[in-house]
This record gives C-alpha cells, sequence and structure tokens, in this order.
DNA sequence: CGAATAAATTCACCCATATGTACGATCGAC
DNA sequence: GTCGATCGTACATATGGGTGAATTTATTCG
C-alpha cells in the first residue's frame, strides 16, 4: 500500500529541486492538483519541522537546508567508494552513453550513481531511479552474484509481465539468460524492458556489496558494438579497481 | 493539523542521519513503537519512490543517495552566499560559542545555517532549528527590519506564552524590547525564551532578505560580555561582508 | 533435518484524517 | 479609499488509509 502523503512530501522536495524557486501555497497547489487546504496542512507541517520557512508571508515557501544536512548524513551510511563515480564518469566519456551503477532492491535494481551522456539522444536516468531486476542488463548482473537459491525465493516475488516482445515471461528465459551471459562474460538487454534502451552490464562486488555497472543507450547505437563496449567496461573496471 | 505520515517521512530520514547504519522493517517500527505494518507500507512507499532500498532482502534498508541528489538541488533554491558561513565559523572560534545565521519563518525564526560551539556546555542547535521571532535575541533582530505595519500584523498571530519569567507577554512589551534594542545598538535575550540561555543577535539583510546573526551560550557565560560580543559581531559582519 | 521462533506481508474494518466549504486577510486596480 | 479578486486559514464531515489479527515466509536452534 502506497502511503500518499509520504509520496507527496518526495513530490514537494522533487518540485524544489526542479523549479529551484521559492514557491507560494497556491502555485503548489495548483502545480499537483491538491486541494488548497491540504497543501496548507503539509506545507504548514513541513515547516514546523523546519524543513521549510517563508521570509514574510505571502512571499512563498523555501527549503530550508536541512534537507541538505540530513540527506548528507544519511547518505554516509554506506557511501560507495571514490573511485566508483571517478569510473562511470571515464566510462560515460569514453562510450559517449549513460554509466550507471545498480544495487538491488528487492525485485528492481535501484541505480546509486549516474553520469549521463551528452549526447542529445541518450537514456535519461537518474539516482533512484528503479528498473526490473529480471528484464535489465543492469539487474541481471546483480543476479549473476546472487545463489542459486536466492534467485529462487526472488523469482516467486516477481511478477513476470511482458513489458516488451523480448521480455523473458518465466524463470526459465531469466535462468537462460543468465547462462547466456556467464558465456559471453557480461550481460545485455535489447529493450527487454524500455523501448529502443540497449545495455551491457557487468557485475561490480565491492565488499559485501553486489553491485553492477551498465553502459546504456539507444539501441541503434549499442546494437552491434556490445563486446567492444563489454571490453570497455571490464578494462575500466579492473582499471580503477586497482586504485 | 499536523499531516503525520509526513512527519514520518522526516523521522525516517533522520533516523538514518543519526544512526549511519541500514535499519530492518523491525528495527526502525520498534525504535518509533509504529505498528509493524503501518512500517512496512512507509518502507515500501519510500523504496518505490528510489529513496530507499534493500541490498538483500531481511537485510535491511538503506536511504539511496537519491535524497542527498534532490537536497542539493532542492538547496539552490535560494542560497546564502559563501562570506556567511564563513562568518559564523569565524565568529564562533572567536567567542566560543554557537552561531547561528536566522530567517523568518511566519511568527517563528528559523537557523538556515549553524556552527556550534566546541564547548561541552554549549547550545545545541542545528540548522532547520525554530525559536519564537519575539521571544529570542535572533528572532528580534529580524523583527528590526520589519515594518511597523508588518510587525503589526504579525503580533496578530503570536501567542504570548510566558515561556520563562523574562518572556514579552504583550505587543507593548516586545516593541519597548525593540527600542532598547535599536537604542544600544543589538538585541539580547536571557532566557526569554530558553532556560539558562542567552543569545546576542544583530540584523543581517542580504539584498532582499531580511536575516540575522546570533551568537548564544549559556547565561553565565555570555552574561556581562554582551557588549563586547556585540562589537565582536559587527565587527566580523562588517568583515566578511565587504569581501 | 524438522520444529519453533521470528520477521515480513496481506487484508478488512473502523477511525483518524484529507478535503469541501466558508470565512478572513491581503493585494491590486481604479 | 473602495471594490473585487486572490490567497491563506479554520472547521465539520465522509471516506481513504492505518492498524490488529491472520497468514506466509524465512531463520534459528535442538
Amino acid at each position: 500500500m502506497i502511503v500518499r502523503q509520504a509520496v507527496n512530501v518526495l513530490e514537494i522536495l522533487e518540485y524544489f529541486a526542479r523549479v529551484k524557486k521559492p514557491a507560494t501555497l497556491a502555485e503548489i497547489a495548483d502545480h499537483f492538483g491538491w486541494p488548497r487546504s491540504s497543501t496548507f496542512n503539509l506545507l504548514t507541517t513541513l515547516a514546523e519541522k523546519g524543513y521549510l520557512y517563508e521570509p514574510r508571508p505571502r512571499a512563498g515557501y523555501y527549503p530550508t537546508p536541512r534537507w541538505l544536512v540530513m540527506a548528507r548524513e544519511a547518505s554516509d551510511v554506506e557511501p560507495l567508494p571514490d573511485w566508483t563515480h571517478a569510473l562511470i564518469s571515464s566510462l560515460s566519456t569514453e562510450t559517449g552513453e549513460t554509466v550507471a551503477i545498480a544495487a538491488p532492491a528487492g525485485v528492481m535494481a535501484v541505480f546509486i550513481d549516474v553520469v549521463e551522456s551528452s549526447a542529445a539522444i541518450r537514456y535519461f536516468a537518474k539516482v533512484g531511479h528503479r528498473v526490473p531486476i529480471h528484464a535489465t542488463s543492469s539487474g541481471r548482473a546483480l543476479l549473476l552474484q546472487y545463489a542459486k537459491d536466492e534467485r529462487d525465493s526472488l523469482y516467486r516475488k516477481i511478477e513476470f509481465k511482458q513489458y516488451n516482445h523480448t521480455t523473458p515471461i518465466s524463470i526459465d528465459a531469466v535462468e537462460a539468460e543468465l547462462r547466456k551471459s556467464l558465456e559471453r562474460g557480461y550481460c545485455q538487454s535489447f529493450a527487454d524492458y524500455s523501448r529502443d534502451l540497449a545495455g551491457v552490464a557487468v557485475p561490480l562486488p565491492i565488499g559485501e556489496r553486489r553491485l553492477s555497472v551498465v553502459v546504456a543507450g539507444p539501441e541503434y547505437r549499442i546494437g552491434d558494438k556490445t563486446a567492444a563496449i563489454a571490453v570497455t567496461l571490464q578494462q575500466a573496471v579492473e582499471r580503477f579497481r586497482a586504485k
């Protein structure tokens, strides 16, 4: 069950991150199509907790830096080593595509770090973006690090949906793809989940953590270059991990 | 009206900021005394929105760096100039007390930047901390920048409570204190709001924004040094503003 | 390996809460 | 100053959502 008011808090945070301007109650209410009264309650609550403030009445709400202070401390929970960001940054330059580090989140994979391609046509992904673990290259690079029985218990929770015509829609199909990935030495996906999107990924275990790196972009650019990209990927990982 | 689930989201954020460790559903539920089922709903929601993830099932939830990304961007809404942090940092060293920058938030003043004293006994304040605008030195340094009619409309909203025996509990008392502050050239408060706490503050207008700087600490340390502290304060402001 | 224990997840019901409505404050136009 | 329009705030009410109990899933220990 989705907790609506929890989502609303996040939407307000994201709203300010997007517009980067103070906003009045009316603006926010209109933007989200929320009733004024509800918006009032929510904004008041955030203000009472010290996350918003109003420089002067009717001049709009500002987020306080408290978000930043809290987020900074909370994100130290399990910081990635410095070289991982350098790695994806370098890979993005080399390949010209969007590169991300993914981590497991139940039946999904979350991107915990992303460097976007600078190309006009590119994979548009953000930190926190989630994709099905079984239907994406980044996800399958995570699954490769699971023991068989761990995968099995995951499979039971997956709802196999036909996102696209190449989507694997059974446990067997996924397992088969994993075997193929092992043979070829890297994971790949051609629009298994998102239309027109292709990805090349490899596992990236760091300490106890099972992560993966993925290079992703439009099918027509990745196309037959998967093997070359995989080599670039693996070499970069070795290079940066050494440091 | 307080939106409970909104508060809960913030509490979870603050929880992770405090403990800096992954936490399981059960731990979080027990910590807050929330029912498991409700906690489940909330954590699932945050996970779905990409703010939490579970590296492996039952190993607990981690915050994703998405908090950081969003908070960083949202904090650009009205960034303070760089010199203000240097200012309070320097002042904290000079005075040995906690120093903060305050902004108006309705009938309250919010701290939007804080450098805490390193003394064992000190004013314990955080970014986002809120205090009544009329019963604190930082707040009154804000009120000094209001026009009379703006103050009047604020006064109507204030609920005058006797926080302590020196708390001004009428409009006249507040206005009298503001006049005294003008004469002496700075604002002060001796436990008007918080027991044992004394503060010295001056206005800090930046562009259109009305802010204030406050040096605060235990009454016995601030005591008769208010005039000296005020001088230090004013000189520091001049020095840093010039840059 | 199997039973006991603990944790996670689901679900239906009832109550707390989000909202419609009304009121008051403020602002801008003339 | 006066009026109209707009925005913010208070409150009662119906209904969406939180919770307790039941069920399923995982983990621990004999």
